[in-house]
DNA sequence: ATGATTTTTTATCATTTGGTAAAACCCGGT
DNA sequence: ACCGGGTTTTACCAAATGATAAAAAATCAT
């Protein structure tokens, strides 16, 4: 609860009727490792916070994986183009280890945005940060070879890297885990 | 002008008073085909409405281009990695055409997000749907070969193809122009 | 510890894409 | 019409990646 509010307010500061309004009635659950935390195709009906373990956003076209991103540590996510439009999510959340996620309902989530401003803030910001990071992301996919974007991952990423197998960060890089696998022992 | 808040109120309704904020000094520019809007390392101090014409956003590595992007139509857009920070842009904005837009300062833009609560929501709305955009275009760059991904270009965005150059285009794929060249030779 | 299952590595060959160069094409200015 | 500059296509070879298969290593449950 405080690493939640900790984290929201390192994006936006909030008030304390804000604050009190974004945890009240916040739900907290544990998911085992490979568990799916939201499936393709469900509509997704929360903003998470992460506050423990270690969980993919991914999805599959034929018999391949393919995973948008990896979230650990106390961060906010969700799959926004579900969440947002309450469409059908296009991909699955899963949970890599056991992993603890804070829920904070879409319709909540409306309310506060309207009834406090700095809460429309506080989400301004996190989809901010979305959308600089999927932009950095291209620019790294279009710039970079997959040598280069691996070292790259492995230089920004250091921290989760031993908690993530290979073929999953395969997946994360688009390539094969035979490619991945050659790339590390060229070096 | 009417174009412009025609757009804005396609995102979020908005009251008289924040419509006549955003337009209170919104300033019109128009540049030529080949001119520069913004320049990589500049600060970019506008959220942008096109109005008229065509521009790419992009960036180089060695003596290769990257494109981010094309905009055309009525929307509004920006280098949010530098608006929103206010530290100097990786991309560059070029106009492929006679282009005119409308500027609205990032200044400005600070302030009417804090005063109206409604413009906040735009904003809002704005960096949603750019979030879910370029995650699109990350899924898309996953999952889709050099030919695919030409085949969907030119699927979704048949209206401004034959405006775009090759080379603009294989830049936009990421791949080189003689490969773009190959793909389309192919067919 | 043992065996079963999963993960990672290695190998081989096919396909895709890149790099370089040159030719063909297109278009605007004179 | 002709020239000149830029754009697009074609060709050839090299490098990177994919597909498939199998071996080696690591992990897990009993």
């Amino acid at each position: 609860m405080t690493d939640f509010l900790e984290c929201c307010n390192r994006y936006a500061p909030l008030d304390k009727a804000s604050a009190d309004g974004l945890c009240l009635g916040l739900k907290a659950k544990t998911y085992k490792k490979g568990e799916y935390i939201l499936r393709e195709g469900e509509v997704c009906k929360y903003l998470y916070f992460l506050s423990k373990g270690l969980a993919k956003i991914s999805f599959e076209k034929g018999d391949k994986e393919f995973i948008m991103r990896f979230f650990s540590g106390n961060v906010l996510f969700s799959v926004f183009e579900s969440f947002i439009t309450q469409a059908p999510s296009p991909y699955r959340i899963v949970a890599l280890e056991e992993t603890t996620v804070m829920l904070i309902s879409h319709r909540r989530m409306e309310e506060l945005c309207k009834k406090h401003h700095d809460v429309e803030t506080l989400f301004r910001k996190v989809l901010s940060i979305v959308a600089i990071r999927m932009t950095k992301r291209i620019s790294e996919m279009l710039e970079e070879n997959a040598t280069e974007r691996y070292t790259q991952f492995v230089k920004e990423h250091h921290s989760i890297l031993q908690r993530i197998s290979l073929g999953d960060l395969a997946s994360y890089l688009g390539i094969t885990q035979q490619s991945l696998s050659r790339i590390r022992a060229k070096k």
